[in-house]
DNA sequence: GTCTATATCATGATAGAC
DNA sequence: GTCTATCATGATATAGAC
């Protein structure tokens, strides 16, 4: 069975990677720590994985693949049950920020570190990562515009897009924003990692990001308000 | 002028890091890469500043401070102004995040450069960037909140709390992501760093600011709406 | 206060035996 | 496919002359 021995040393050295990932960064993990948690040899990295990057890459992209699977999923299923008829915003926003809050608010401390992880290397200033985040996106992206698109008619699609980027910078914060917000705001500490409270804060990020997102336009009169409530 | 020679180097090794660290990063970025930029010796940093992370520590210590004292000098004068009365929601949003995103669409790709460096390394997971972070801010966003929050009777602390979070989030994206959101769907670009590109994506932070933070609460019958219009 | 020179260490990658 | 051994590089930090 020399190929199972080898497809297990793979996703061992994967695993370990993505959990040494999540708590100290990428850049902050050698090869060495990898390996030596995975418990093969240092060569075995370069041997799968042609290089460093190449692991990087390939840790993350099997999370983003799968997120992403995910909300179009759920995005197929509302359009399926719509009959082409436009859905509603909040359904549209919950299909691509609740997978994301969910994966995030998950039990393991490896899971919720993780997300956090992803945003903060897709920003990374020119690195490939970035490259890989907005590829394994741009589909998924799109078509969660024009959904919004079709719902919004009263709102020109360059506002969608900005809006929806501001929804990406919200939610980002959400999920990886809570220690700090404790923190800097002096709160005491509730039970983490609970699911009713992944749903709360879901609910709440979502209530934010509907109001936002229906916002008067810019330049519009003081009292104006978008229709189409959530 | 003993004095003048030493505060001169000191000054030129903060702007060499502070440059690099805008494009590099600070982690990608060598004491080395400093030194050569600023012209000055290698053990130069560790003299004036003990050590890489006391340069860091330096580096964004001194932007943090204008920034935050310039948002408290707004915040002052609107109150004085008000005479003890309530303030409006968008005079405290635009208090606290216009002179941040003004400050990222300044003319100096630096200064451009260094905000988003600086929401990046506050989410630095276990760093001391993220303590020193907090340990700036804590007084000013303590300000801000309670201005809210007599703006904003009708939405209870802990709700307005997150939603101060959500707003930070979406203009972390605002500001640091305007390139990734173009390529992501696809854009033409636009005339990058004027002035009024500024304004005009301040005008559109701040109504969807406004929406999230004026939005119906979590809990809330579908069709309930906050008072207190901007 | 500033310099040269160097100590010390950890990293990513590879060569070559098995 | 996996191992050991090793290379080349670049990092921070320091010792000691001036």
């Amino acid at each position: 069975m020399t190929a199972s021995r080898s497809t297990r040393t793979r996703d061992l050295i994967l695993d370990a990677a993505e959990h040494l990932f999540a708590h100290q960064g990428h850049d902050n993990t050698s090869l060495r720590q990898i390996t030596a948690a995975a418990r093969v040899n240092l060569s075995a990295v370069n041997y799968h994985f042609g290089s460093k990057d190449g692991l990087v890459h390939a840790v993350f992209q099997r999370r983003l693949a799968a997120l992403n699977r995910e909300r179009l999923a759920l995005l197929d299923r509302l359009e399926d049950a719509a009959h082409g008829q436009p859905l509603k915003p909040s359904q549209i926003v919950e299909a691509f920020f609740g997978p994301l809050v969910r994966h995030a608010g998950g039990a393991s401390p490896d899971q919720k570190a993780f997300v956090p992880l992803l945003e903060r290397s897709m920003s990374d200033p020119g690195g490939f990562i970035r490259t890989m985040f907005i590829d394994e996106h741009t589909g998924v992206i799109d078509r969660f515009k024009h959904a919004l698109l079709k719902s919004l008619p009263d709102v020109p699609e360059e506002e969608i897009v900005w809006r929806f980027h501001f929804m990406l910078g919200a939610t980002s914060y959400a999920i990886s924003g809570t220690e700090v917000l404790r923190l800097a705001m002096n709160w005491p500490r509730p039970d983490a990692g609970n699911a009713s409270d992944t749903e709360a804060l879901l609910a709440r990020l979502l209530s934010f990001l509907l109001g936002g997102l229906r916002a008067p336009l810019p330049g519009a009169p003081k009292n104006s308000v978008q229709r189409n409530l959530a």
